[in-house]
DNA sequence: CAGACGTGGTA
DNA sequence: TTACCAAGTCT
């Protein structure tokens, strides 16, 4: 592709912005290569203002490469509990384990190596290298492909995986040896500042001069992305069972959705279940008794690509027999159970009453 | 490659 | 309310 910027300018007057302008963000605060890898995973798809709690607690909580990679997972995923995409918690931790063994506990140096751990992509590479090595490495993100779309006037589909490679050789292109680090960084703070999706504040623009797209007035009509589709919705009961003080919990299965995290028993429905039912079908379930069955709330959760609309109902059981993956806990130890959105308002509920 | 994979903020 | 988004990766 061809490139009609002054490269040398273009880098100076972004570094120069990014350097002057840039955020206080704690990730900014640390050089060590295992926490800037902590930042890069949890702002995968997340807000910066999300971001910034759940970092601070999961640095002080694990504060070195070897204090994650001996966590246990339960805890982490507490940690992680409400960040959403909680794969990248385990995946993370798997990275992080290959390193401290094959690697002497040292953040990998180059791409080859650092791309081979779990849940490190090609942005995320880029962005660990350049950032905390220095290493002139292309870090192509949403904001990335929004800023070059605009300055290089490139109209290729950015929802498309293939485009991603045409921005990587564009930024191979273009970004400055000097300090790969402010330059990446000032493309995606850029992006998040001033070269936002809607309303593109122009005016302020460090790097106006050289954009293909102000300059044509077409900034409002890039990047190029088509739009996703709708998600599908689903109906589940979900259901507290009771006996004594001890509450019913299973765990989700090691893939998946939402997967090792906790949930109250649920059932999946596919019309409208009357309380009875769900004592008949628990009951046989179980090889034991459920009863009182009473429903106590009803809501629903959207996640990326699917809806849940969930009924709650408590119960009471007696001489359960219960699988493996579910165990009897006090309200104490639900507590310590990593738990996701769904599961979170089903446990608001039964607070409210008093029931845990 | 298309779809799975969370959550909370904003227009 | 609907739709889109926000520093992507895995299968």
């Amino acid at each position: 592709m061809t490139i009609n910027i002054d490269k040398k300018q273009f880098q100076e007057d972004l570094i120069g912005w990014f350097l002057a302008e840039k955020r206080d963000l704690p990730w900014r605060r640390t050089a060590d290569p295992y926490q800037i890898w902590i930042s890069e995973i949890m702002l995968q798809q997340t807000r910066v203002d999300t971001v910034i709690p759940y970092y601070k607690r999961f640095v002080e909580k694990f504060p070195t490469l070897y204090d994650l990679a001996e966590a246990d997972e339960q805890i982490l995923l507490k940690e992680w509990e409400g960040l959403g995409y909680y794969s990248r918690a385990r995946n993370l931790q798997a990275g992080v384990k290959e390193v401290a063994e094959n690697y002497g506990g040292i953040v990998p140096d180059n791409r080859k190596d650092f791309s081979s751990l779990k849940g490190v992509g090609p942005y995320t590479a880029g962005a660990v290298l350049s950032i905390a090595y220095g290493i002139p490495e292309h870090a192509v993100d949403g904001n990335v492909m929004r800023v070059l779309s605009r300055i290089l006037l490139i109209e290729e589909d950015i929802a498309k995986p293939k485009t991603r490679k045409l921005f990587e050789e564009a930024v191979t292109e273009i970004i400055s040896h000097e300090d790969p680090s402010s330059f990446n960084q000032g493309l995606m703070e850029l992006g998040a500042l001033i070269c936002t999706p809607t309303s593109p504040k122009c005016l302020l623009c460090p790097v106006r001069e050289h954009c293909a797209a102000f300059d044509k007035g077409k900034q409002h009509d890039l990047p190029i992305k088509t739009k996703a589709k709708k998600n599908k919705a689903m109906q589940f009961a979900m259901i507290a069972i009771k006996e004594g003080d001890a509450i019913l919990m299973e765990q989700r299965p090691t893939t998946g959705l939402l997967a090792n995290m906790w949930q109250f028993p649920m059932m999946e429905l596919t019309d409208e279940v009357l309380p009875l039912q769900i004592e008949e079908e628990l009951s046989e379930n179980f090889s034991g008794v459920v009863d009182g069955v009473e429903k106590i709330t009803s809501f629903k959760h959207v996640f990326s690509h699917l809806t849940w609309n969930v009924d709650g109902f408590i119960a009471k059981g007696k001489n359960l027999k219960i699988p493996p993956h579910m165990k009897w806990v006090t309200a104490e130890e639900l507590d310590l159970l990593p738990i996701a959105g769904p599961v979170q308002k089903m446990k608001t509920a039964l607070q409210l009453r008093g029931d845990v």
